[in-house]
DNA sequence: CCACATTTTTAGTCTGCTCTAAAAAAGTTT
DNA sequence: AAACTTTTTTAGAGCAGACTAAAAATGTGG
C-alpha cells in the first residue's frame, strides 16, 4: 500500500460518508488538488486490488476491505492529533499537517500501543471520532450552532472548517472542545448570535455559528 | 527533500564516519541493499543540490549542508528510539523499524517538542548518541567487552550488532544499557568470557563480547 | 608495463504517479 | 431529438527512482 493510494482511499472515504451513491472522479480531482485523469487511473488501479469498486462514468464506491483501510488511516490520524495536542502542546490548527504525515506510519503495533498511551481517546481535537481497532467509528449527534433556538445551553463538540484562520480564532475567543455556551439571543436581521461562553458574553457572526458543531444537552 | 534522498545521506553519513576518504559506490549499494549504477544516479543527483561531493571513480563525501542533514535525520530516529522505549514499552529490538519510518516526517517544532517531552535524553537504546538540534554529536569513549581484561568492571553503553537476534539475546540474558558488567574470566582456548551481570554469574563467547561496547569505570 | 580482474559509470528500460490534450460519454436545453 | 455543455476517460508523455547489461576507468600480479 503506497502513500498515494492511502491518500486516495482516505479522500474516497470522507466523500463518500452522507451520500449512498458512487463518488465522482471530478468530486475526488478538487479534494485531493489533482486531475480528473490522474484519479481514473488510480481508481482504476484501487480496483483491481479490490479496495474500491469503480463503473466507468458512474463514479466510485468502497469495499469493506477499502474502507477499512480508510477507517485504519484516519484512526492513525486522530491519535496523532490527540498526541500533538495533549503531550507535545500543540495548538489546535497545528496538528492537521503534521498527523497527515504521521497517518502513514505502517505498525499495527504502534497505533495501538499510542492509543493506549493516550488512554484509549474517543475524539480527536477536532470533536471527530476515533474508529477503534475493529473499524468501528461512532456517530456522534451533533448539530451547527447557528441552527440552535435562542435560549439554549450547548457543548462545543467540534469544528466544521478546520481551516487555521477559523482555529486561531476560536482559540482567542477561548472556544474549544468541551466549552459549554449560552445562546443568549439570535439577532433577526443578520442571524448574528450573543453567546455566553465560559461566563463571557459576546457576539459572533452566522458565518461563525454555522461552522461549529454542538451538542445540546 | 526526498524519503530515497534522506536514505542515501543517512547511509553516506554512516559510512564516513572513521574514514577520511570518500565513500565508494559500492559500499553505499551494500549498505542500502541496492545496486551501485542506482547509487551513481542519485549521488549525482546530490552532488547538484550541494549535499555530497562526488568524484567520477574517486567515491563521495558529505558536505556541511549535507552532513547537517544527515544529522538531523539521525537525531529524529534516535528521538523516537527513545519514545518507543520508553513511553510506549516497545522492546529494544522493535524500535528500528518503526523509527526508520518515523526519521522521515518533516516538522523541526515536532521533532524539538519530542526532545522536550522525553527530558533532552542524549543516548538512544543503543547507546549512540542523539545530535542536538544545531547538529552537535558527543563522540562516546567505548570500547568492545572483547577488549577488556580480566578483573575489570565495565558498564554496557551499546551494541555494535542491532540485529533482532542479538538483541532479543541481550535481552534474556537481561543484559541492557546501563548493566553492570564484571569480567570475572578469559578463557585463553577460545576467548570466551565469564561474567558477573546484575550478580549473576554467566559465560558468553568472544562472538558476543565482539559486539557489546562498554566504558571502563 | 601489459594483461586481467574489479569497480564504477553509462545507456537503455521499467514502474508508479502525475500531467495535458484529445476523444468519448453523459447531461441539459430548447 | 438535435445541439451544446460538462464530465469522464483514453492516449501519450514526463519525472523520479530503481534495475540490467555493457562500456570505461581503475587497480593488481606477473
Amino acid at each position: 500500500m503506497t502513500y498515494s493510494e492511502e491518500n486516495y482511499l482516505k479522500s474516497i472515504y470522507h466523500l463518500s460518508t452522507g451520500t449512498s451513491k458512487g463518488v465522482t472522479t471530478n468530486a475526488i480531482a478538487n479534494e485531493m488538488e489533482s486531475k480528473p485523469s490522474s484519479v481514473t487511473d488510480m481508481v482504476q488501479k484501487l480496483a483491481e486490488k479490490e479496495l474500491v469498486i469503480y463503473i466507468k462514468y458512474q463514479g466510485v464506491s468502497l469495499t469493506d476491505k477499502g474502507r477499512f483501510t480508510a477507517l485504519m488511516i484516519i484512526r492513525k490520524h486522530r491519535l496523532w492529533e490527540v498526541f500533538l495536542l495533549e503531550k507535545l502542546d500543540f495548538s489546535w490548527d497545528e496538528v492537521h499537517d503534521v498527523a497527515e504525515q504521521l497517518e502513514h506510519i505502517k505498525s499495527e503495533k504502534l497505533t495501538n500501543k499510542l492509543e493506549e498511551f493516550l488512554d484509549f481517546p474517543t475524539k480527536d481535537p477536532h470533536g471527530d471520532p476515533i474508529p477503534d481497532r475493529e473499524g468501528n467509528i461512532k456517530k456522534i449527534d451533533k448539530k451547527l450552532l447557528s441552527e440552535v433556538e435562542a435560549g439554549t445551553k450547548v457543548i462545543c463538540v467540534g469544528v466544521k472548517d478546520s481551516s487555521p484562520a477559523f482555529l486561531q480564532y476560536l482559540d482567542k475567543q477561548q472556544i474549544a472542545l468541551g466549552s459549554s455556551i449560552d445562546v443568549i439571543n439570535k439577532e433577526d436581521f443578520d442571524m448574528s448570535l450573543t453567546l455566553s461562553v465560559n461566563d463571557k458574553q459576546m457576539t459572533v457572526s452566522n458565518k461563525i455559528a454555522a461552522n461549529l458543531f454542538v451538542k445540546t444537552l
